[in-house]
RNA sequence: GUGAGUGUAGCUCAAGGGCAGAGCACUGGACUGUGGCUCCAGGGGUUGGGGGUUCGAAACCCCUCACUCACCCCA
């Protein structure tokens, strides 16, 4: 084979890609049933955006971001998530305003040059949803029951909520010297990695899932024990509000996003149906990010949806939405050469009347019009030969119930109107 | 970036040193204005690629590429 897509990306052909699709149509649903708007932002970004937000120690940007340059020399990447383009759009045309709240949403590829496995891709599509503005409980509380509810409705298989909080910039630091004291005072018991990450990210020392660092790990302090009132207060009242909306959770005090800009709450949607990849859903607050990427003092809290995660776990429990209506309505068949001009023309006119049609001129065989029609998927055969030629008809056959007729091809809309409508079943062959 | 497993027809898979095969799919015919069935025939392959061992390699060895899964990381 001469060229075979990268590693990594996938081609996506029907029928899947039309399930695929469904898919994203739900999210985009859930999300405009919450009150989101759509934003649809660029590919890729000025780099410096993503090493910023997402935070200059992160594998993302220390290894997996698709970095190249533009003509004029300016720095560039591939986004490897939606939150950073959509704060910086959110900025950019004053979205993001002290006082309001701005809901949007987002969808589409990302990018991430990492090894591909179950459930990763180095192209991958996310819908995500942010709210700007209001820093309460309540909206944190509200904007997880969204998608927790939508993962009850659709029985995502083996779906666990997971949250935790990350606290603010007042307690988190001084929780951070108390871990790191911790850590180092037992550093002869945790892996190499865990060892590096002590000086580079020491929270994210705590997701480590090595055998033999657990002991030490589980005996770490956790940061729901250092919490400033504040912090401890809003993340009560978010587990409260869970707890009166009968939205299942688990306290997870081990639970570090991977990216390094939530502050507050921070959770995740987790599925032991998914293989190793098990994150299907994932989000937080972020109150200091918009300020820090050059905005107004505004915080946010969002969250964003893996759709190939999604797809998989929908696939398994054989949930996955499909089309029932036929691709093609009626496949046209011209039963002569003379007819061929005859098909053409009701083709266009039944397409202007919204009536999805194809024209099989491949073959002069009836029998082979037949089989190709199926192959169209369409629910109709229409045929045309010199009978019908002469008095203005077409002979329309039901593929499915075997029902036949011949009717005026006049006027077009009550034909369409028929086609649509469905035939009665009483007609006789 | 590291490790393991797998690469044979469009798809699913046989052949484990001795003629590269089956099922499904595809094409044509039986069957020239009425389909799904049946029967007959046919097209398809540098066995992922390169090198080596051997009289002989799809098979054994080395290299390489790809896919899959896992580590890592994350949606």
């Amino acid at each position: 084979m001469k060229y075979q897509a990268p590693r990594g990306v996938k081609d996506l052909l029907p029928p899947e890609s039309e399930a695929f699709r469904r898919l994203e149509d739900e999210v985009r649903d859930l999300f405009v049933l919450s009150g989101f708007r759509e934003v649809r932002l660029p590919i890729f970004e000025s780099a410096a955006l993503f090493f910023r937000s997402i935070g200059e120690s992160t594998d993302i940007v220390e290894k997996e971001m698709y970095l190249f340059e533009g003509k004029g020399g300016e720095k560039l990447a591939l986004r490897p998530e939606g939150t950073a383009s959509l704060l910086r759009a959110a900025i950019e045309h004053r979205l993001a305003e002290p006082g309001r709240t701005s809901r949007l949403y987002y969808q589409g590829a990302m990018f991430r040059h990492e090894r591909p496995q179950a459930g990763r891709l180095r192209q991958f599509h996310q819908a995500g949803a942010e709210i700007l503005g209001p820093n309460d409980p309540d909206t944190d509380a509200d904007l997880i029951a969204s998608v927790s509810r939508y993962a009850r409705e659709t029985s995502i298989p083996g779906s666990q909520l997971l949250i935790n909080s990350m606290g603010c910039d007042g307690c988190r630091p001084e929780y951070r010297k108390r871990l790191v004291a911790y850590l180092e005072d037992h550093k002869k018991h945790l892996c190499e990695t865990c060892v590096r990450r002590i000086s580079t990210n020491p929270l994210r020392v705590l997701d480590c899932k090595v055998e033999g660092c657990q002991p030490t790990l589980n005996t770490a302090p956790a940061i729901t024990s250092f919490l400033c009132p504040t912090s401890r207060e809003h993340f009560e009242r978010v587990c409260q509000a869970l707890n009166e909306g009968d939205i299942p959770y688990t306290l997870s005090p081990r639970l570090v996003r991977g990216l390094d800009y939530y502050t507050e709450t921070a959770f995740e949607w987790v599925s032991d149906a998914l293989g190793a990849q098990s994150t299907w859903a994932a989000g937080g607050r972020y109150n200091g990010l918009v300020s820090s990427l050059g905005g107004p003092d505004v915080p946010g809290v969002g969250l964003a949806i893996g759709i190939e995660r999604l797809y998989l776990l929908r696939e398994k429990s054989g949930t996955l939405p499909r089309s029932d209506a036929p691709p093609v309505t009626i496949a046209l068949h011209p039963l002569d050469d003379d007819s061929r001009g005859y098909i053409r023309t009701l083709l266009t006119s039944l397409r202007a009347e919204g009536i999805s049609c194809v024209g099989l001129f491949g073959s002069n065989r009836l029998k082979k019009a037949f089989v190709s029609a199926e192959r169209e998927g369409a629910r109709y055969i229409g045929l045309a030969g010199e009978n019908e030629r002469g008095s203005g008809t077409i002979t329309i056959k039901d593929l499915g119930t075997g029902v036949q007729k011949t009717v005026p091809v006049a006027p077009i809309p009550q034909l369409a109107s028929l086609l649509s409508s469905g035939f009665p079943a009483d007609s006789t062959p």
